[in-house]
DNA sequence: ACTTTTTTGTACCATTTCGCATTTAATTCC
DNA sequence: GGAATTAAATGCGAAATGGTACAAAAAAGT
């Protein structure tokens, strides 16, 4: 389970165009699609909740290959959510480098939010930190660290954003980026809660609204 | 399953001295406490972690008993959160109905949402709502009413709080109570999972004073 | 004392669960 | 074509799970 290539799934196409001629039976999956479908499922249902077999179903791999490419049930359920941070990181990033004012920055963060949060054919999935990792936090220390990690990263995310905003100007001289930081996390979290209790999209995007309202012209 | 003279434990002493005479073998075991240690399993490892041999445990009634006093599992799930939910309120409903600055009311109930989400021996037990029910709610429709009810009913007595202060002039013209309380309810809700992944007190009481500096001094 | 009522305690059942051992299949290297 | 290698497929097994049947026990009513 060393698994040495795994993260350049672009630049693979470069280095390794399309058969690496492995030496024994190809596999009948691919990891990354069988990953992703394993997250859905860990989100959807939470970790004790999610059987081996169901895993099996939505995957299309039998239990032993399972176990082969991703290890026990703890440590696929350890890589759909460093799998689900890395989507919802890529998904962010950009935005919150970009160079644009504060109020329309924040805006398309929470857009993007709402998409992710509220995806998926049997109901909203939530936030996967918020939902099911931050359950498990408390009794597995590994995740618990994974989680922290999450929160903190958010909230410098935010932070930035709002330092920038006053560095430019368009926030008044006593205003608190940490601050408001957190309360801009905070907003993503309550959404995340609400998105899961099948709070229609209407009313959580009023919210937001509400929400940015108060954080771009605060103090 | 019908359990009639139920919520007035303290009014019981007056109407029904101590021995209402039952018809046959006692009960080995008090209702209340029962529904407490239950309610502590669940809210620490939700729903599908908890087993009823766990819960047969720390109650310290057998299966057959847990069934017959409360239903099935997720029966005394629902009335684990309900017992969950009436506690909550009752711990906070006199702050919010006190009268009181605006800033002191709040800083009061965020003191009594530490110490629920921080209390537990092993470990911080966060919020049942956002930990465990909020997962739940998006499988079944019950469950996900009891959500919906207690998000907003915290909305609203937030809502009430930021009415009533604007009234009093304690916030500029121009404040939305909604949008504050929404930032209220969500501040709460960060706290709750923050606690859930161990992050210290400390770091919690400065993030909520942050929301109250914003908060407070909103628009 | 004997019946009735309510609860406890033991034992059981069918199912599900995780994990693995073993066999079979597909591919490359020689 | 045959050995080596890698993965799939089958299926086993021990443990745990939710739920229940049934007998023993403890009280009140008669």
């Amino acid at each position: 389970m060393v698994q040495k290539s795994k993260k350049p799934p672009s630049a693979a196409k470069i280095e390794a165009p399309v058969a690496p001629k492995r030496r024994g039976r190809p596999r009948a999956y691919e990891p990354e699609v069988a990953l992703g479908k394993a997250l859905d499922l860990f989100r959807r249902d939470g970790f004790a909740a999610t059987s081996l077999d169901d895993l099996s179903a939505a995957t299309g791999m039998n239990r032993p290959s399972l176990y082969g490419a991703f290890g026990d049930k703890r440590e696929l359920y350890i890589k759909s959510y460093q799998r689900y941070r890395d989507d919802a990181r890529a998904a962010m990033v950009d935005i919150f480098r970009a160079d644009a004012p504060l109020r329309e920055r924040l805006e398309r963060i929470y857009r993007i939010a709402l998409d992710i949060y509220l995806s998926g054919e049997s109901g909203p999935r939530g936030c996967f930190t918020v939902m099911t990792a931050a359950s498990e936090a408390v009794s597995d220390p590994g995740i618990r660290t994974m989680v922290v990690e999450g929160l903190t990263e958010l909230d410098k995310a935010f932070g930035i954003c709002f330092r920038h905003a006053k560095e430019r100007g368009e926030l008044p001289e006593g205003a608190d980026p940490a601050s408001l930081a957190h309360l801009a996390s905070a907003t993503i979290h309550t959404i995340a809660i609400r998105a899961r209790a099948r709070v229609p999209r209407k009313e959580l995007e009023a919210i937001v609204k509400g929400a940015l309202d108060v954080l771009c012209a605060a103090k």
